[in-house]
DNA sequence: CGCCTTCTTGAGGGTTCTCAAAGTGGGTGG
DNA sequence: CCACCCACTTTGAGAACCCTCAAGAAGGCG
């Protein structure tokens, strides 16, 4: 699953197993329902996938595009960029999010869209997504509510990031990455790996690198989670949950 | 002006003059295209009106609603409810805001829509609201669209709190909402009041009531504020801006 | 091998919190 | 009309959390 989830329709011409967008519609699926002709509609695009390294900005912060970037491996951020040059990170995307759904009824970006980690992402045209939401209503109306569930996520991260230390910052993050990565199919909520470094969590969680690596030994001595190199690993999941004060009702994860 | 704004559509059954719905029509439009005819179909809608004091609920946490709450008068929040009873207000309406047009995709509410002043509400049906966008693309466009204005604020607002002390978030916000203030005719983004207690404020600030006073207290002998009781006013906004480091573009009051 | 990014560690200082208490004004009921 | 109550504002002292600055260690990559 891991090996294939890096490589999804890389020349794999067969049209009926259109893998490129089979995570996104599964993910839609999830929070929508969508009929077989719905998603045969949507599983008909056939948009450019591209590899990106680490550290690109797959969208620049001023600019306008016609796009909207489906992230298919790898963990993507979009992130606010300051005068001084520092950058706040106020979304992270897994495998099977439309990192920039938000650009196809705002095209100008006011935001930057980030690769975190070496990724492969597929290039959506907005035409063509603007297209399925008039024909198809019910797809206009899953776009929506998937936007909805976004914001649902920032409102979240406004009250994670005003009511909570660095410690519950960071568990949050951790409770919620393993529930999409889960939700994603790569790994289990309570057992998963986060290859991130300290310096792009600091971005996300709004405090310095140097604080969140005694954040990390603070948990990690508690026996919460283990450390290695770039990569996070929950060992104690209820834990990390009571610390987050976490309740996955924020995520939409389902249809009610 | 005011005084009329506080009675909107009360027993004015001239079909001709539909005040109700005029303020969001003006809103949406600013930001969306919409024809003779789709602000006809949206003026045609005729919700009932009511008045609530402050600190009334509209909406409470994991309520089911089968409605939208449109802001006629007053100020109105959506907060997070925490175990303890702590509340983080994560996004503030003005006049002519729908303040939970989420809740037309996500009828469940996560969150609750509190009354901060006495206003006037108006509660539109979702099924006419879904009706519309059906109906008339652009309408569903525009829904969209002004959903995702509101991400774009909360996205903001993440960086706000994460970079800025209570000091630059105090100025953040009285940037922001003095120009929606202004675009929903509410007085000049240079000189506005806005009413809402110490203790509103720290709820959407994420700092302590006691900070709150703190913060004023700086701003004030800065001379670029003045408070008295309830009451805030602006008297230096080039200096707040700078302070905020504030840049309009993420309130989207504009179609580019 | 050398460079570069990332991680680790320490000391001191600033912002904000907690806890506590007094002052102020508006509203309510006698 | 007065007394009271309640919500809100103002003030202070000490502590907690996080930041800044600085510098050394450890692992990848050419």
């Amino acid at each position: 699953m891991g090996r294939k989830a890096h490589q999804p329709g890389r020349s794999r011409v067969c049209p009926h197993v259109p893998a490129k967008l089979a995570a996104f519609i599964d993910r839609l699926g999830l929070r929508s329902p969508l009929s077989q002709e719905e998603r045969a509609a949507l599983a008909a695009l056939d948009p450019p996938v591209s590899e990106r390294r680490a550290r690109w900005d797959l969208v620049r912060p001023g600019e306008r595009v016609d796009y909207a970037c489906l992230v298919i491996a790898g963990i993507v951020g979009r992130a606010e960029q300051f005068a001084d040059g520092r950058r706040q990170t106020t979304a992270v995307h897994v495998p099977g999010d439309m990192a920039d759904l938000h650009s196809v009824p705002v095209p100008r970006a006011a935001w930057a869209i980030t690769a975190l980690t070496d990724c492969t992402i597929c290039e959506v045209p907005h035409g063509q997504l603007r297209e399925l939401a008039t024909r198809y209503p019910a797809i206009g109306a899953a776009f929506w509510r998937d936007t909805v569930a976004d914001a649902s996520v920032y409102s979240k991260w406004i009250s994670v990031l005003s009511r909570h230390d660095a410690r519950g910052r960071m568990a949050h993050l951790l409770c919620e990455l393993g529930l999409r990565m889960e939700a994603a199919g790569l790994g289990r909520a309570d057992d998963f790996e986060l290859r991130l470094t300290q310096d792009q969590l600091s971005e996300v969680l709004g405090v310095t690198p140097v604080h969140v690596y005694r954040t990390f030994r603070a948990l990690r001595d508690a026996g919460v989670i283990a450390t290695e190199r770039r990569s996070i690993r929950v060992l104690e999941r209820p834990a990390l949950e009571r610390i987050a004060e976490f309740d996955p009702a924020y995520l939409l994860l389902g249809r009610d």
